[in-house]
DNA sequence: CCGAGAGGTTGACGGTGTCAACCTCTCGGG
DNA sequence: CCCGAGAGGTTGACACCGTCAACCTCTCGG
């Protein structure tokens, strides 16, 4: 693993571990055993390793959508898998969830990040498409449908995160708002 | 206005100015003649001043939600306008609308920020209520349905806010995506 | 062979949150 | 009337952080 790669995954420990405010370049550093400059060889400053590890998220999130996708479940039933892989991540790893989708340090930049971004929301609308092409989601353009589709599930899991989700809905969690959500979807397209 | 309501208001112009990372204590003293030191008097950290400010903001949004509630407006349309203007304040102030649904610093604390936040969506929560009420909205129970709806129209805030809506879907902004959501609820409700 | 550049190091700078100590009013009970 | 406690303000210090500059040391291609 080179040196950049090594750095990388040290401050997605320390995301996982202390979120966002651990991530330190001397704490980055001192992680693999090098000195608290040796990041600056490698990323032009902080902000640019914090968008390396959300690239890297945001593929390896593309390559599990991809195999979702790929696999003989009903379409619906794929959607559904892929709702589960993201609030599975976001639980898991809730400081590079926040990365991903929330961070304003990260939103603007360009390049390999956004790419990345692109391509793996792409994958999630080709799943939504599918869908809809079994006839199981009302044919809004796809791009539209996956977009409220997503935003309501991140919409959901910033709340559960917060704390706002459980205390006022009783769902054990951002998944079964989802499903009543695509229930009331096929409804209205059945109508 | 007195010293912490001063610093609290310098604290918001400056998150309008440059974002959570320009609230800095000594910049918030400085912005009312004080010294660096004297917030630590009314606040016992930089959290605790940040969540000084959402919960200020909270309440003016319940605030402007109750008015709206009271409006003569169809229900729909209050609704609608609810979101509105939620997401006029997104756009007006991004960084004060982050630290209310997006701040991990804010997220798990309670006392008074807990009880504005929560006062704040049972307002919403009445404005969905209405709407069900007028048979404009399908009947799940209100706060499962308010939840739905906030969480979709926060993914879509946060969705423009990271630049990713509008490219993907052509969307003005957010307030477009939530009216097909209402829409396809709509549908929903009268299969 | 040698020189340039990649990748690493040390050292310094200004800025930041926070703690500790001190000062100075105000005001209510003896 | 006094006086002492506490609220609210100040200065000073500390450790830590991102970042810049300068330097060193390999490696490798012309």
């Amino acid at each position: 693993m080179s040196t950049a790669e090594r750095l990388v995954a040290a401050a997605a420990d320390l995301l996982d571990e202390g979120g966002e405010a651990a991530v330190t370049l001397r704490g980055v550093g001192a992680a693999i055993g090098v000195s608290h400059n040796a990041p600056y060889k490698h990323f032009v400053n902080r902000d640019d390793l914090l968008a390396a590890v959300a690239a890297t998220d945001f593929r390896a999130l593309a390559e599990g959508w991809q195999r979702i996708r790929a696999s003989g479940q009903e379409p619906n039933q794929r959607l559904l898998a892929a709702l589960d892989a993201v609030i599975e991540f976001s639980q898991a790893h809730p400081a590079r969830y926040r990365l991903l989708f929330n961070s304003p340090a990260i939103a603007v930049r360009g390049g390999p990040l956004t790419a990345a971004a692109e391509e793996a929301l792409g994958v999630f609308a080709g799943i939504v498409e599918d869908s809809q092409a079994a006839g199981t989601l009302p044919d809004t353009p796809s791009d539209n449908l996956a977009i409220l589709i997503f935003a309501t599930a991140h919409g959901l899991i910033d709340a559960d995160a917060s704390g706002r989700l459980r205390p006022r809905t009783g769902w054990a969690q951002a998944g079964t708002g989802l499903q009543i959500l695509i229930r009331l979807l096929s409804n209205s397209h059945q109508n």
